[in-house]
DNA sequence: TACAATATAAGCACAAACGTGCAAATTTGC
DNA sequence: GCAAATTTGCACGTTTGTGCTTATATTGTA
């Protein structure tokens, strides 16, 4: 295994785990400690990781970031499948808002071989994605998010927003509560997601189980403007109070 | 195998691993390890591997797709050269455009080194690029570009641009002539590029040598619309009619 | 505060990979 | 079919990465 490869295999370990010790990369990748040490300091000049007696954690912040393709993506496999069953619900000819999460992004992934729809988003990687594609795609404008970057925020892309009236809104959040609450924590993404919900007919929450009985600061929305629960686990039960059958399950 | 051969097939094999060896390589295609070098030698001008002791992966790119602004495009040196002499003329705190150029793309590569710039761009690649960095980065709303570029264009791109003023505008475009004036081949691209050009301040054209002495289908602007044009080639003689002196020679 | 335990940084020698110049082989242009 | 230009492989000296050892720095504890 080679540097390159070594590092990038260090940054995808750290978002997954968060902290790592040398000794244990070392292991891991059947190395000497002091080439590990090289390896992070390296990546601590490039602003990547910080370091700290005994071991390393990603870095949070400042600087750069970590490129989309060398985050993990937690439970990617589930979003997939979620994605999967969301873009079966479209109609040919719907026009679609997509907000900045992850879970959009797989969704973004399958439209090219859907006939005739139009996207309207926020998210950076989807557009970029799309933009490979013959397939009618708009971007929102607006600033890149301070947190979380692959994210257009702030005024313009709430102005923006408020122009358009979709079909659908496929979308998710942080945390989906037993009350039927959802929550994020990025205030910024709760504004521009707020708009999108207000101007869309059918809303589509794509939920996977890391979402299921957490919370977070920032309140979005309840279950009453969502039309459907996109889920790799079955919600029945789930809610505290009896709520109509709004769930589908992904398979 | 010819060369040109063997380096679409070195691609296509990164798309499927990611990483590969030197020594791999060469035997793979049944040739030496120096050819194999010089060969990512070449593919790392133009931008498309990365390459590190030992081995090459794929360039950094979100999914696999390879940015528009890398593809297939000549002149990749150059336009990097041209782009370092470009951004030594910004000042601290500068507000910049960037069009959709593979040009400016080169720039949004050396910003992030800049302190307090604010970016203004309808250049996907270059939104995507940024979005790794902790820098003031503003996406144009708009539609993908049809054509299949990595450029958003349209009402809602212009209706953005109208609203902002820049103190530098960084572009390109596909043909300069001796007569002094501007051409592209995308109409769409020409309006957007017209908006930041009324909108900027200064208004400095990333020339390089492929766009002398070519025409094209739209015309964009002529030279009393452009404060400064940074070259790879000595532009002294190149005009027809004397013009100011308003080239600077990159190297 | 001092001490032991452990992590890190710096220096070293070795090996592996790299770039360059050059001559032979191949392709291209006329 | 020949000359020019390009591409190739090899040999060489140079650079880079690795693991080891030793000195220095950091942490936790007495």
């Amino acid at each position: 295994m080679y540097k390159c490869e070594r590092e990038d295999e260090i940054l995808a370990l750290l978002t997954d785990t968060e902290y790592a010790t040398v000794e244990y990369l070392a292991k891991k990748m059947c190395i000497s400690p002091s080439s590990i040490r090289r390896d992070l300091k390296n990546l601590e000049d490039r602003g990547l990781v910080s370091r700290s007696y005994g071991g390393v954690k990603i870095a949070q912040s400042t600087g750069k970031r970590i490129p989309f393709s060398l985050r993990s993506h937690e439970n990617s496999a589930q979003k997939k499948q979620i994605a999967r069953a969301a873009v079966g619900l479209l109609n040919a000819g719907d026009t679609v808002f997509l907000d900045g999460s992850s879970s959009a992004f797989f969704v973004a992934e399958l439209l090219p071989s859907l006939d005739g729809v139009t996207v309207f988003t926020n998210n950076i990687d989807a557009v970029n994605y799309l933009s490979g594609y013959d397939i009618k795609a708009f971007c929102t404008g607006g600033e890149l998010s301070s947190e979380n970057r692959s994210v257009l925020v702030g005024g313009y892309a709430q102005d923006f927003l408020r122009r358009i009236r979709a079909d659908v809104f496929l979308f998710s959040v942080q945390a989906l509560t037993a009350d039927g609450e959802l929550y994020d924590c990025y205030a910024e993404e709760v504004a521009t997601r707020s708009i999108m919900l207000a101007n869309s007919k059918r809303r589509i929450l794509l939920c996977d189980s890391s979402k299921l009985g957490r919370s977070s600061t920032f309140y979005q929305a309840n279950l009453s403007d969502v039309d459907l629960i996109v889920s790799d686990r079955d919600l029945n039960g789930f809610f505290k109070d009896p709520t109509p059958e709004k769930y589908i399950l992904a398979e």
